[in-house]
DNA sequence: CGATTCAGATACCGACCGGTCTATCAGTGC
DNA sequence: GCACTGATAGACCGGTCGGTATCTGAATCG
């Protein structure tokens, strides 16, 4: 298949995780999938367009692989959940770890409302809903609590690895993971 | 005093909080602290110079107001665990809030080894450090890894409160810290 | 007072920005 | 063979980028 625009947004997926998005100009993203200029203002509107379209490309791919890595990893529902972070730990240490793309889109691109933001929420939404299907399924007395626990040491950890370089930021959010699910079982005994 | 180096700073990190650093041209730093261009090129080396001043300036501000606010929420040591996730809570209602500028830095500058990302993670290895602190005092049986648990909520409550707009990020974590920390204390009762 | 220092203002630099336009070319269907 | 389509190549646009140089005024200090 590979089309021209596909092409294009798989290149740029690339160099935005590398490089950021305001500090990379059109030109360098043309060259390297080497596409002409007028095919991005024909297949994109503009460069945010662009840069919408590599995010929800990510989005997509991010969902299957994720969730086809913590399934793969984990059988039983409750070691799923804390299986996410062991799947977290080996994208940490590969090299080209440059954080969670969008987490960095929502930094660069500051207008609240915007088309951008939107597709970061989303994402940052399903992974929370991700982490709830996964309580959901282990028998937690209350999915959604526990996945928007479970979701802000997923994002600490990718926040920590990144900026704070911490080699063992998985690892501590796995522990803090194993407490809070403990305790939301515990709950469920204790009514 | 307010000197005209002081002037910029102020200025600058105002404006790089509201709109991140790349998409901000040095003009409009001038131009909003009423400086002229040479004394940024004459008191800071370059636009990164500026850069690298503004975060630090922010870092010892934040150093500063975090563990007073945090101090004065609470006076019991463990208390003063929780009440971390409070005052993050009312940083997150702010209408200006934009994240964690320094989160965002790290975003926006991929060279890793530069001085601006070590500027970045010494602030994140601070906040570490300091919740190290209060673990001590409030006499955890191993202070160091409840603080690496810890700086992971918060960070993971910082970056989905913005990124992810999810109004109760400050609150998931709280409860999760709950969890943590009870956990973190049982540990030595069971040894 | 005169010399020096500091900062304001502004013109200027080459480079690059996102975006538009035109011209060319290869493939396809009639 | 011919028209049409989709893509390439690249000139071009005004504007802005980070950074430098020059000139002026105002304050400071001996």
């Amino acid at each position: 298949m590979a089309t021209v625009a596909d092409r294009l947004l798989s290149h740029a997926s690339t160099i935005f995780e590398a490089k950021g998005f305001n500090a990379v100009g059109i030109d360098l993203l043309l060259a390297e999938a080497g596409v002409a200029k007028m095919s991005l203002y024909k297949h994109f509107k503009s460069k945010d367009g662009l840069v919408l379209a590599a995010l929800r490309r990510r989005d997509q791919r991010f969902r299957e692989t994720f969730a086809a890595l913590v399934e793969a990893r984990a059988s039983e529902p409750r070691a799923r959940l804390l299986a996410v972070f062991d799947v977290l730990a080996r994208w940490f240490e590969r090299e080209d770890f440059r954080g969670c793309i969008f987490l960095n889109a929502a930094a660069e691109f500051p207008e609240a409302g915007s088309p951008i933001r939107l597709a970061v929420a989303e994402h940052k939404a399903w992974l929370r809903e991700y982490l709830g299907s996964l309580a959901r399924e282990a028998g937690a007395p209350a999915p959604p609590t526990l996945a928007a626990e479970l979701a802000v040491l997923v994002d600490g950890a990718i926040a920590r690895a990144h900026a704070a370089v911490e080699t063992d930021a998985a690892g501590a959010a796995r522990r803090a993971a194993e407490a809070v699910v403990r305790a939301a079982f515990a709950a469920e005994i204790a009514a």
